[in-house]
DNA sequence: CTGAAAGCGCTAACAG
DNA sequence: CTGTTAGCGCTTTCAG
């Protein structure tokens, strides 16, 4: 009979403490407290179960051990975002890796897509492998299913989107007051006929774009009923599209204010292929590599990504850390760039 | 005394599988068969013990299940990349995530910083939170230290760099080749003074990319000896500098082969700062957002992240299912995308 | 300063 | 089809 594994190396089992113990002729708990940098071992006694550790490579089982352990903290959060391909989300979860590492906290990575059953799937996975605290993301109107988690300790921190009935920490942009600033710039350049493009509605963020736009044209005197707005845009060939039939109707637009990065890419595109990138003025959400390379260079309401990531996990390693604090919507400021595209006048303008 | 806790909710504990035994008036092996989809289970038992899963919000603990399981699978996984906020490493995660979801698996992200002490590290925390397997972006020159996961049967594979001095799965680009194809691509446009700007050198990667110019400069009848290669160049920033040094020089190149993306950016900077972007042919390996919009557009050789991705999880997955696989390097093909900068010609050209 | 015993929540192996 | 017993690797508790 041969063997199920000719090539390879024969498996070697893992190390156990107990064989660690053996070999540096102590007991368990003994190497325990070597492992885990507790009080109350000789120096001499330390040296010796090092020596086994490495001689047998050894690592800790923090599963096993958290099985035990006060409050069973495994060292690892959840992190759900957007996608881990976005740039905006990535920024995101840079912030929180840095945070996490500096106290050998693990994350694990999840991506819901816009989709409340992917979220919720994700949320599942999390709580299987019993992280310690979350940060979510969340495309979900119906949050109710996070009660309970809140419930068993583990503490939940809101990133990019406030979560719909439920109170608990978040940490946002100030969406709407962004929103408003970015169409006050068009309306001082002129503008009075502004397109917003923006994602699927149900997401609060893009919600609060739409309103702080909305807003600021009401404070404009600019009558709100005929605003120009588009919804539920995915990505960046519909808003390609969508320009494109824009720009032939009888009375287009003379400003665009893309709520979102695809977006953005998309209505640049058909400016491009059109020839009118200097005649129509572009304002977009969310920066982007190149934008201020181009010709005209490309406005934007930048916002702080590393920073809302930052308060995130320190809001949630806070918590983690058993500090008591009230429930906070944290806001951090976002704010725009004027490169060229934002600041084209109407062909009209005196 | 106050409670420690006055505002909160009372912490309720965990349910255990116990918990959930008693509610449905069963065994735990019983719960615990119809929690795993285990067969032997009646439809009204399974049904009684949903119940009480939802009854209290129950969640099984994967970790302590694993302690047991035989092979103690924990069915998650340790992805290491340069960091999760560079684009192109975000489409690899993109891809393993993907698949990982697809059968449950989780994935534990973390970033490299091409620093091999980082590197090091998250392998270690990984290997303590016992990963099924570890799909990992190196920029260590020494790998001796996963000798012994890989004897432990714990499967790596390699992205993005071929390790050194371990024989392991690796997919990558066709680094050498994609790179003499731009070079080619450049020559053929007349260029005979080119200029290569590398990441720091160090990284296979790099090395590649820098090799393959050097080749195909050779197959051309160039002096290779008085080639212009700069390496080490980090981000952005310097190669902004350094280009804008380049170009002042007694005999500037007529054209410059970015190998990386932020050297690119920077290339670009200094190129429109100095209002030479016709004059100068440019090709840059990775593709950027809006690299089809810039007048001229950027040539570019662009890789498949996401193929490099999913042909890393397929082969890890595939292990860990137990497929005996010859050890393999999958190599991913590069294209070049013509747009514009990279067809250039130099100004003494006939 | 050190170690032995108990048990965390679960699943393997077996008995019914 | 179902339940009982043992024990995974670790940390807690408590006794030296």
């Amino acid at each position: 009979m041969t063997s199920p594994n000719p090539t390879a190396t024969p498996v070697r089992q893992r190390a156990t403490m107990k064989q660690v113990a053996r070999l540096a002729g102590v007991g368990t708990k003994t190497v325990s407290r070597v492992i885990n940098q507790e009080p109350n071992v000789s120096a001499a006694t330390a040296e010796r179960v090092w020596e086994a550790v490495r001689a047998l490579d050894y690592h800790v089982d923090m599963q096993a051990g958290s099985l035990r352990r006060a409050g069973g903290r495994t060292r690892t959060i959840g992190l759900l975002i957007s996608s881990v391909d976005n740039p905006f989300a990535g920024a995101i979860h840079r912030a929180v890796e840095t945070q996490a590492r500096r106290l050998g906290v693990s994350v694990l990575a999840a991506s819901m897509d816009e989709d409340p059953d992917r979220e919720a799937q994700a949320v599942k996975e999390f709580l299987r492998r019993r992280v310690d605290g979350l940060i979510l993301t969340t495309a979900s109107s119906d949050l109710s299913y996070l009660a309970s988690v809140t419930q068993h300790g583990i503490p939940i921190v809101f990133v990019d989107r406030a979560p719909v009935g439920l109170h608990a920490d978040t940490v946002t942009s100030d969406n709407s007051a962004a929103a408003a600033l970015g169409t006050r710039h068009l309306i001082g350049r002129g503008h009075r006929r502004i397109a917003m493009l923006v994602d699927n509605l149900s997401i609060s963020t893009a919600a609060e774009r739409r309103d702080g736009f909305l807003a600021e044209l009401g404070r404009a005197g600019i009558p709100t009923g005929e605003a120009i707005v588009h919804g539920d845009i995915h990505g960046a060939d519909p808003a390609e599209q969508l320009v494109r039939t824009m720009l032939s109707s009888p009375e287009p637009p003379t400003a665009i204010f893309s709520a979102q990065n695809l977006i953005t890419l998309g209505t640049l595109r058909t400016l491009y292929a059109l020839g009118m990138q200097h005649q129509v003025a572009v304002i977009g959400f969310d920066d982007l590599p190149l934008a201020d390379l181009l010709d005209p260079a490309i406005t934007v309401i930048q916002q702080d990504a590393s920073a809302i990531g930052a308060a995130a996990a320190d809001r949630l390693f806070r918590r983690l850390e058993g500090e008591q604090l009230p429930v906070e919507h944290i806001i951090i400021p976002a704010r725009l760039i004027a490169r060229g595209s934002g600041e084209i006048t109407p062909p009209d303008a005196a």
